[in-house]
DNA sequence: AAATTTACCGACCACTTGGTTTGTGCTTTT
DNA sequence: AAAAGCACAAACCAAGTGGTCGGTAAATTT
């Protein structure tokens, strides 16, 4: 276990720098050259830990990316308060982290989704499980919304949270040029009035 | 003039099936040799017309992406009848021919914000000005929409077409893995249930 | 008919790509 | 101290990459 410790130090290192130049440059766009020269490695020391560049991909999929997004929009619209706050919340302060951070790892997703689609089928159903996670998270928080009272009891679950994502991935999208300050406050405003319209009238 | 006419039909197969491959493959990921196969053409015949592949690929944004977006998007909501039904219908309108074309051109400008993003800010420049387009075209129609007694007067036009254009966006990248029908359905009656909630009162 | 231009061919170039292989210093085990 | 394995270096490879360039058949212009 102790000689296992440089090893996964390294491989953590290849990942994040890994992750952070395939954020900014594509999967496609970024070589395996780019990131040793980054990381000040070579090519053996890639090769004796992962088996291929895809692999390599995967294994931050894996170890980083899920993680991010249970942490940053799973878990926070866990408990028993009205899910349209929580939710609403959680995707502000999402943006906002995102706005600040040059490598937000933020949503990721979008841009590997876009890059991936029809060219590697492996990975996008990584990355298409990785949405779902969110979706049923989503879905269930809601339906636990409806049966506490906060949410109409007319409103379709699913539809919400196929919406919610939908518009989470292309404020994204939107947000990388100019004025994403601007963008994102019109945004939540925007969720919150479609949130407000699904509200159980009898208790809001 | 005559002679130019050879010369004009021969880039514009090259455009379509630059765009083809383009949105199918990305645009660094598609070699200038894949297009030229595909057409049965030559590296000369390429480099005669165009003089890079950056170029080519801006005068496809001029030459077709444009057009489409005006056809697709922006023409069918002028008018003077409620703007949220002319929107949401175009909307749907799109989606659906987007599901049943291989090559739907629909929204390309997805796939290319993504990859250009950070990358290459002269195509970014032409990409940002043609979602400005639509999101000025969707403005101007709410704002109309408003006056004509159609949208309650408290709606804020900016933040509902900002809305709109991310939701789109999102939906977009979400229908490329399976079930496109079943998501389209969901995501137009949640935009119209959006809408419903902005409808002016007094009218509707 | 001669001269010139158009539209295209295909070999070639320098360079980059993901990936392999051989070798080597260091640490751990025996 | 010898043997074995670990973590990496560095040279190397075939297959591409965008782009150049000399050439050429056919069409236009003179």
């Amino acid at each position: 276990m102790e000689k296992n410790l440089k090893r996964m130090a390294t491989m953590h290192r290849m990942q994040t720098t890994g992750l952070a130049l395939f954020y900014k440059n594509g999967f496609y766009n970024t070589s395996v050259d780019d990131i040793l020269k980054e990381l000040g490695l070579s090519k053996g020391a890639f090769y004796y830990h992962f088996k291929s560049k895809e692999d390599f991909f995967i294994s931050i999929l894996e170890n980083l990316v899920v993680r991010k997004v249970y942490s940053m929009l799973i878990e926070p619209i866990e408990g028993h308060d009205n899910p349209l706050d929580l939710i609403s919340n959680c995707i502000e302060e999402a943006l906002q982290t995102a706005e600040h951070n040059e490598n937000d790892y933020g949503f990721i997703l979008n841009n590997f989704l876009n890059e991936f689609n029809g060219r590697n089928p492996q990975i996008m159903k990584y990355l298409n499980d990785i949405l779902k996670i969110w979706e049923v998270n989503l879905v269930s928080s809601l339906q636990k919304g409806k049966f506490n009272g906060y949410v109409d009891r007319h409103v379709d679950c699913e539809g919400v949270a196929s919406y919610i994502i939908s518009s989470f991935l292309g404020v994204r999208t939107l947000m990388v040029e100019g004025s994403a300050t601007a963008l994102r406050y019109r945004y939540v405003q925007q969720l919150r009035f479609y949130f407000k319209a699904m509200a159980n009238k009898q208790i809001a």
